[in-house]
DNA sequence: CGAATTTCAGTGGAACTGAAATTT
DNA sequence: CAAATTTCAGTTACACTGAAATTC
């Protein structure tokens, strides 16, 4: 929402500026991959594939920081949508296997182009040089408190 | 969550960053305001109205980014911990004027101090400088997404 | 009349908890 | 037996929408 004159007390706290920045961020993100049916989780799910290769859904919940609980019904929906597939592991029978289809390589492709397009909205005030800086804080941030 | 091994994809992804950090950020905030039977949006609008006054319910939606629609519990709650007082504004009948008690004034004191320790947490890696320029970097990026 | 304010009743994505069933 | 995995059934804080009633 438009905000006016919010209080100095909260301009000034650094928790305030990460969790509000990320409302514009959460926004942004959410519109762009909506028009293409996908959510945040979703192109996690789909990076870590293509980078790590099939693997189960503990796994996926580990990479990408997604509860084991809330990966069932995503995996459901990425079963529904043909980007992934869903499929008994044979040498040990209490897991899943997850596997990136060709339809979900092409959209983690597409998503990646829309998702560049959408950094550049979202940091368009700062410089390729600060851009690099803020990625780097709060890469740090990120790291001390378990994300690394 | 204990995340381990996110894909580069995310890693580099300014706005997974943002969003991601804004996690522990809002963990932690919400662990130690908790404690003390507060939200984050409680703080806003105590800060809201020592920095500027008895203000309406609109007035303070506008200065602290929160629907006036969920100001109406917020507000309820407030009063019922004896942090405001809601009064008809005898001027203009369409609204309400909020103002804050000694206990809230008290009760903001006290916030501030937690809120402050909860930052050095937050940003642990950082030395004062990195903070500074954190927080310089994200302004601007809050200001040209209509924060300011 | 149009616009602003308060209020109520919702939706929806996200983070999170607890527990049951199965298998290692 | 303990530990890991999948799944289901919740909860909570938060961002957000729509609309009614009242007043300016």
């Amino acid at each position: 929402m438009e905000m006016a004159g919010a209080p100095g007390r909260l301009r000034r706290l650094p928790s305030w500026l990460i969790t509000q920045t990320a409302v514009p961020a959460g926004r942004l993100v959410g519109e762009g991959l909506g028009a293409q049916r996908a959510r945040r989780a979703h192109y996690s799910v789909l990076a870590a594939l293509d980078e790590f290769g099939p693997a189960s859904q503990a796994e996926l919940s580990r990479r990408c920081g997604i509860y084991r609980s809330d990966l069932v019904a995503l995996v459901n929906e990425m079963c529904g949508l043909g980007w992934v597939r869903r499929a008994p592991d044979h040498d040990d029978r209490r897991r899943n296997v997850i596997t990136i289809t060709r339809s979900g390589e092409h959209q983690l492709r597409l998503l990646d182009e829309l998702l560049a397009g959408i950094q550049d909205e979202l940091l368009a005030p700062l410089s390729p040089a600060e851009r690099e800086q803020l990625v780097r804080l709060l890469t740090r941030v990120l790291e001390h408190h378990g994300g690394g």
